[in-house]
DNA sequence: ATAATTAAGGATAAATTTGTCCTGAATTAT
DNA sequence: ATAATTCAGGACAAATTTATCCTTAATTAT
C-alpha cells in the first residue's frame, strides 16, 4: 500500500508518541531498533517528520533525540501520510488513469471509490495517539520481535 | 496501490477482452496505443499474462497479436492481480509488519482488515469480461485521450 | 522457398526507491 | 573552552522498477 519509507514513518512515529516527550527525547538507535529497520534511513525519514515540527521535533546534543508534543500527537495518520508525499495514492486511480473522475471514471471507478473513501476516512480519523495507546496497552505492535 | 506494470496489465486486458478474439488479434502497437503505455514495457508484461495462456494467448506472425478465449474473459479481477505478483499486496499489513495477524496485530489492523476484505471480495467478483462491457458501452473509458 | 509481419526473450539502460556513510552543526557536561 | 553526544544534511551506493532495443522464432502470404 504505503512505500517503505511511510511504513517507518507510520511506525517511528507511533513509538515517538509513546515514548518521546520533551524531557524523555529517543535517539535514532532505540527507536530503529524498537520498530525494526534501518537506522540511517530512518534519520532520513524523520527528518522530513521534523520539517517545520509538523508532526515531530528533535534537538542534537547528549540527552537530545526525538519528541512530540501534546498536540501533534492529536493529528490523524493522514498527518503523517501528507508529509510523506503519499496524498497522490489516496486519491489515485487504480487503473492508473491520470485523470480518473465521475465524469470521466475507468471502470473500476465508481466500487473502488467507496472503499477509498473508507481508507481516507480511516487515516483522517484515527490520531497518532490513538495508536501509541493501543500499543502501550500491550494488545498490538509495532514490530515483529518474539518476545 | 499497484505497480505501473499492473496497472498496464489491468488495462490492457480490459482492452484485449474489448476487442481480441480468435480471428481478431490484436498488435501490440494497438494496444499501447490505447490504452497509452510504453509498447516494449507493455508486450513484456503481456508476456507475463500469457504463461501457460493463463490470463491471454497470443500468435506470432502476420495478423498475429493477442487475444482472450471466453474462459479467461470470466476470470476475476484477481487473476491478473495474482500473475502480476500483486497477491502479498492484498494480504500485507499497511505498517509493513513481516508478521501482522488476529494474534499478533498491527494498532491499524482491525480496522484495515475490514476495508481490505472489501477490495479482495471487489477484485474477486469482477470479472474482465464486466470492466470489458463496461468500456464497451462508452460510459467509462481506460485512456486519458480527450477525442 | 522466400519475404514480410509480429510476438518472444535477452541484454541493457534509465529512473526511482531504499539504504549507507561521512562531515558538520547543535547541545550538553566537565 | 573542550570534549562528548546526537541530529542534519549531503554524497554516494545498492536494489528495484520502469523502459528500450535488438536478435530470434513463429506464422502467414506470395
Amino acid at each position: 500500500m504505503f512505500s517503505k519509507a511511510t511504513e517507518y514513518a507510520l511506525r517511528a512515529t507511533i513509538f515517538i508518541a509513546q515514548k518521546g516527550t520533551e524531557d524523555n527525547k529517543i535517539g535514532i538507535g532505540e527507536i530503529s531498533k524498537a520498530i525494526d529497520s534501518p537506522p540511517s534511513f530512518t534519520a532520513k525519514i524523520l527528518q522530513a517528520l521534523r520539517k517545520n515540527n509538523k508532526i515531530i521535533r528533535s534537538v542534537s546534543g547528549p540527552n537530545g533525540g526525538f519528541y512530540m508534543t501534546e498536540k501533534t500527537r492529536k493529528l490523524p495518520v493522514r498527518a503523517i501520510l501528507e508529509a510523506m508525499g503519499e496524498n497522490e495514492m489516496l486519491d489515485k486511480c487504480v487503473l492508473g488513469l491520470a485523470k480518473c473522475s465521475e465524469t470521466k471514471p475507468c471502470p473500476m471507478h465508481s466500487k473502488y471509490k467507496i472503499i477509498k473513501e473508507q481508507l481516507i476516512e480511516l487515516f483522517e480519523t484515527k490520531t497518532i495517539q490513538h495508536l501509541a495507546d493501543d500499543t502501550k496497552n500491550g494488545d498490538v505492535f509495532i514490530n515483529n520481535k518474539s518476545k
